[in-house]
DNA sequence: CTGTTAGCGCTTTCAG
DNA sequence: CTGAAAGCGCTAACAG
């Protein structure tokens, strides 16, 4: 009795198999593998001896059922409007941080698409609960409506980039204000006064901060604000080619351009190629982010580079943090930004005029 | 009785929640929900009803344990040695269009990262089986073994640039060599006779086929191939800037360089930057990918477009056919590239010396 | 048309 | 220290 299931052809390798070759029950192997105390050494080893020959891999979808733990983490990226976010390089690399960081830890991650694609419009909570995701991490800009029925839930949630408030809910975030304060910085040591800036989408929040970061580094220096020098991009390149022609149309145009994404100071520095000013004598440019084409621009994107693969990596360790149920979790850790100088960027040609 | 279980605060809702709230059997909820015809539209409707109110969501878990089918896919991206492939710019353009098309299939999509990361070098075989994957693509340079491996297996697999012989897999590719071959035509209508390579890594199936369709092309013209003109590289761009020093400084340097890649031939232009060769008038230059910054360079890369969408669309189409079952399974789908003509390329200054 | 039942692979009391 | 048995949520025969 009992050989007629398993033996055909087909079949996986099931807790039942190795029970039945090492000659002991399934809840024997189970405690075995498990690491129990309660098994004799000799059995343990003969148990994990099978299980390695017979190259068993226990069903994650069993234990999921019975321990209502996935490990599995969902991702969200949302794709913004006709711009995949999964198209933005930054993203990339927080990616691989996360992948990296969580797989040590033994868990996967699902991908998710946005809401609405695919068959029809699943919110992301009945995806993870559909699929039993032990956390979920946002980035990119989803759907408020979306986050907020994340939020409701307990599903530990943590936002990279993103503004976070429900009470299972962490963020990992750049210093933005910090870098855009920076840049301002750079460009104003030298000699720059008349320093514009084109922003990322302002419905993010980096993008808020980069632009509060600016002002108040500005305001700081007694550097003059000007409203017509703040134009609003969306971070990609585009973007940037149409600010910077209209920066430049300006009677007074800034000699100098702090770009909230590097893909839109490499918009700027096409635009400005156009419009025949040259970079950095005519123009300094700086971006944001230091991804990896910024060091092949002409000139190089002088930039304030982005500790991507850590945000990956605080992002895992938030979320862990969470699912391994520590009430006391980090609401929001920050990091710091790193201001990278290349060719982008010279002293201000008319000091004063 | 029966209300024991359920009712405390944190429960998911299952099926019998929405059984016992619309006063029928777990059987009837499942028949009616999954399309069956044999339940009365009345009831079926109850049931549809009940089960949106209360907002339920069957779990994967259980289901995949009984149907033996996950409705995930897995996603392996290789990390080259020191090279994450999931930074490549092409990839993500790929996988957007798998994600979209499996995800409008009901498959979510499962990423793994390098077999060795994470805790133990668990074969991706194990993770698939893990899992229960309904089938696997794999992108990059996958270590030979653990794809030796998956081709054993039964798990439907598709390569994306790769070559993959088993029977239950699939590849789709692009049409490597006839875009190189276009991108020395391109090159010899220009005038152009000295026209050097920059390979990618040749352990890789495009970067041999991009120079096999470089050396048919050289010929089928009669224009000269030397060993001297064919460079190694390795896709990324510092690689890129690597040879074009060492072609520039070759005794009779090329005109023209045609880039297996268009990071390369960021580099290229960076290097020639460097050494005061002016790109197009003193050389031309071709990448190959189209990825989003080749239209931002200065000049803006003349290259040919792989359909990196269309790439991850036909990937999710030959998998799906697979993981349904036909056993005519088109074994191999070819896209075709296409030739974007942009700043890079310029009439050869000395038709003859 | 609908209820009942067995069982997917695994963990976890509970007895011994 | 180990076996037996119940049950996780769901589907698929099988009766009625």
């Amino acid at each position: 009795l009992g050989t007629r299931r398993k033996e055909s052809g087909d079949g996986r390798v099931t807790i039942r198999d190795v029970a039945r070759a090492s000659g002991v029950s399934v809840g024997t192997v189970s405690r075995a593998l498990n690491g129990y105390p309660d098994v004799s050494e000799a059995t343990r080893e003969r148990i994990a001896r099978f299980a390695r020959e017979m190259d068993y891999t226990p069903a994650a979808a069993a234990r999921t059922l019975v321990l209502e733990r996935s490990h599995v983490i969902g991702a969200v990226l949302e794709t913004g409007e006709g711009h995949p976010d999964l198209q933005h390089p930054f993203f990339h690399g927080v990616l691989v941080g996360l992948q990296e960081r969580i797989g040590a830890a033994g868990y996967d991650l699902l991908l998710f698409a946005s809401a609405g694609s695919g068959f029809g419009p699943d919110s992301y909570l009945r995806r993870c609960h559909h699929h039993s995701t032990d956390g979920v991490v946002l980035m990119g800009e989803p759907d408020p409506a979306e986050v907020e029925r994340l939020m409701r839930s307990r599903i530990p949630c943590v936002g990279v980039d993103l503004v976070l408030d429900g009470g299972n809910a962490s963020q990992v975030i750049s210093d933005n204000v910090a870098g855009a304060a920076m840049a301002v910085a750079h460009l104003a040591e030298l000699g720059h006064r008349r320093v514009a800036t084109i922003t990322g989408l302002l419905e993010t929040r980096p993008a808020r901060d980069r632009l509060t970061g600016y002002r108040q580094e500005l305001q700081r220096r007694g550097l003059p604000y000007r409203d017509d020098y703040v134009v609003y991009g969306d971070y990609y390149p585009d973007s940037g080619t149409e600010a910077i022609a209209s920066l430049l149309a300006l009677e007074e145009p800034p000699t100098a351009v702090f770009c909230a994404s590097d893909l839109m100071a490499l918009g700027v520095l096409r635009g400005a190629a156009a419009a025949g000013v040259s970079v950095p004598e005519q123009l300094s440019v700086i971006g944001f982010d230091d991804i990896m084409v910024a060091t092949h621009s002409d000139p190089p994107l002088t930039t304030l580079r982005q500790d991507k693969h850590g945000l990956g990596v605080a992002t895992a360790e938030a979320l862990l943090e969470r699912i391994e149920g520590a009430e006391d979790a980090t609401p929001a850790r920050t990091l710091p930004v790193e201001l990278i100088a290349r060719g982008t960027c010279a002293p201000a040609a008319e000091p004063d005029r």
